[in-house]
DNA sequence: TTTGAAAAACTAAAAACTTCGTATTTACTC
DNA sequence: GAGTAAATACGAAGTTTTTAGTTTTTCAAA
């Protein structure tokens, strides 16, 4: 059986790219430059690099139309968000989710509507096993 | 008033190095590079360079110590655990925090042991707060 | 005080990432 | 089919990151 790669982390400019496409859904190389934000000026050829360096490494694939390119999202966003705690948390966490958590409740810049917040969606879960 | 910059992250190679230098409180070339896994084969000259290009990021400082360099964090882990939450926040989770927090909890491989904990430790911050 | 081993300083090669220009292809219009 | 505007393909320059070699300095021991 093969071993699948389930690691790879996205650079700073593919996850660019990547969260406009989550976004959209699907889209060409048009599609993405669009949504990019004021200022951020980027030659029409860059993104298309970009964009097939994505396709290299499996981030998305694409289907022709007419003449452009549409790409697609081959990992969801979800599934990348949970690839990247458990990076983060390996990395600089001691591969311990729970104290990740405890940095962030320790915040003071979050709110107790936050924590509130938090608080019911475990509660939620712990419930949801049991039950 | 000069403008802080509190927002560099770590390269990935500059991070290994700074979790032993947290773990060690200080140390030398020599220290963090004995202390790298097995397997991790780094030129001694390697570890310098990335110690001196730390020192030049002002994540740490160093001291002379006889013959050699001791290098000393300037930045706790803590601060730079924060400060990578805030990061990968912002960049892949919209900036709102509690979405990340949503994200690890549904994880299935987190255990209602560590819901559990979680659990303590917001219901800690929250009744901190208000007590 | 010479000498030798360890460290530092400096330089630079190799790899990865970001950006873009040129050339070619594509599909539509006349 | 020829013209043309838009897109792709390809190559590559510039930058940052990672790694390591060479030279110089430093300290201590003989």
């Amino acid at each position: 059986m093969r071993k699948k790669k389930s690691n790879e982390l996205l650079t700073e400019v593919e996850l660019e790219f990547m969260n406009e496409l989550w976004a959209l859904g699907e889209g060409t190389v048009r599609d993405v430059l669009d949504r990019l934000p004021e200022g951020r000026d980027l030659a029409y050829t860059s993104a298309a690099t970009i964009l097939r360096i994505l396709e290299q490494k499996e981030f998305v694939t694409s289907r022709k139309d007419g003449k452009s390119h549409v790409f697609i999202p081959s990992l969801g966003k979800d599934a990348y968000q949970t690839r990247s705690l458990k990076d983060l948390s390996m990395k600089l966490f001691d591969d311990t989710p729970v104290s990740l958590v405890a940095r962030l409740v320790n915040d003071d810049e979050l709110t107790d509507e936050a924590l509130g917040t938090i608080r019911a969606l475990v509660d939620r879960r712990l419930k949801n096993d049991t039950g």
